[in-house]
DNA sequence: GACACGTGGTG
DNA sequence: TCACCAAGTGT
């Protein structure tokens, strides 16, 4: 399942002789309080070393214990907080406290489900302590784990949707070390910190480099694959209908743009909601047309949501004098043309322009 | 499942 | 300058 190349013996074996070799001290890599572990899991999350460890300093020195932390102001908390940013961080983590102090005797729960149920505690963090502090096995895979594997493995599914977050899981309940689960996490974790870098990892000195499958195919840079989240875009089009004894003009869309190789009207895009005649009637094909017809409105503007764009649609039907066509199409756009029902019905079209044909009774 | 949540570092 | 990110979680 991991791909024959790799055994998961072997695998452990490397990972955690690179890992004793070359890992930095960390101060709560020296303790196997459940307290002291999750306060640096939770001021870690999304957080450098560098900029988290003065304030876990602070904490453990103002807060040595759950307890401490528990008979704190919350105000207080918050204060030695400032700077670190995401503030619900130190809210839940002074909630949690209480809870931990009230219910449960001021112990941590020992396992990943049990603590998964607290305040700011996710998978991660919960495995994590329930690994370093109580060590089980379970994994912890964090943003550093997730790059680790998708490189070596060649695993090229989301990190950040369900279905790609379960297919890493899946594999790293695989290959955890069951002798060892709390080394071979921090190891992952400190090697993708490290050595298996986001940017420019030094590959050459990687004591996987032989059966890396990024490293082997030169793809480090592209994993892992995280869907980028596209801010969904305003645009906002004004189509012309031009309508000539019942046919219509449409024309195949060939650009790099949307509905590639879908039929639909001439029109304009403007930068905003608002169109001035001067914008209708600037050198483009409803200027050409209209003082040979008759213009109307259709005041119901349409919205049209695709994946990454929100479409803003005003449509304006321009009826013809008969004698025009043909030769219209011609003087306005190479690849305009006039269809009648029984062909406009055929021809392929974005459904937006589908509703608004039936929705004006053309269709 | 998308989005908000903070700050400081980096190329 | 600025997008992108760094040991994620809650809603």
């Amino acid at each position: 399942m991991l791909g024959d190349s790799i055994d998961v013996l072997e695998f452990n074996k490397k990972l955690k002789t690179w890992y004793l070799r070359n890992h930095r001290k960390l101060p709560w890599r020296e303790t196997n309080d459940p307290y002291k572990i999750w306060l640096s899991e939770i001021i870690l999350q999304q957080t450098r070393v560098a900029q988290g460890t003065p304030y876990y300093e602070r904490f453990v020195t103002a807060y040595p214990t759950v307890e401490a932390l528990a008979g704190a102001d919350e105000k207080d908390v918050l204060r030695l907080w400032q700077g670190l940013g995401y503030y619900s961080r130190a809210r839940n983590m002074h909630f949690t406290a209480r809870q931990i102090v009230a219910e449960f005797d001021a112990r941590f729960p020992a396992t990943a489900v049990k603590l998964e149920k607290l305040k700011g505690l996710g998978a991660y963090t919960a495995a994590a302590i329930a690994s370093f502090a109580f060590n089980e096995v379970v994994p912890a895979i964090d943003g550093n784990v997730y790059r680790v594997m998708a490189r070596i493995f060649g695993i090229y599914s989301d990190i950040l949707s369900p279905a790609g977050k379960k297919e890493f899981l899946d594999i790293a309940r695989q290959l955890i070390s069951t002798s060892d689960p709390a080394t071979y996490n921090q190891a992952m974790i400190e090697f993708g910190a490290i050595q298996c870098v986001p940017v420019s990892p030094d590959c050459e000195v990687c004591p996987f480099n032989t059966v890396c499958y990024a490293y082997l195919h030169k793809v480090q840079a592209a994993l892992p694959v995280k869907a980028k989240k596209v801010a969904v875009k305003n645009r906002y089009l004004h189509y012309f209908i031009l309508e000539d004894q019942g046919r219509l003009a449409l024309k195949e869309r060939t650009g790099k743009d949307i509905w590639k190789g879908l039929y639909d009207f001439p029109g304009i895009e403007t930068a905003s909601a608002d169109v001035s005649p001067e914008d209708l009637m600037q050198d483009n094909i409803l200027g050409k047309v209209l003082e040979k017809g008759v213009l109307k409105e259709i005041v119901k503007p349409y919205i049209h949501i695709l994946t990454h764009q929100r479409l803003n649609v005003k449509f304006w039907w321009v009826s013809l004098r008969p004698g025009l066509h043909p030769g219209v199409s011609e003087e306005l756009s190479d690849n305009l043309s006039f269809y009648a029902p029984e062909e406009v019905e055929t021809l392929p079209k974005p459904i937006l322009i589908d509703n608004v044909l039936r929705d004006e009774r053309y269709l």
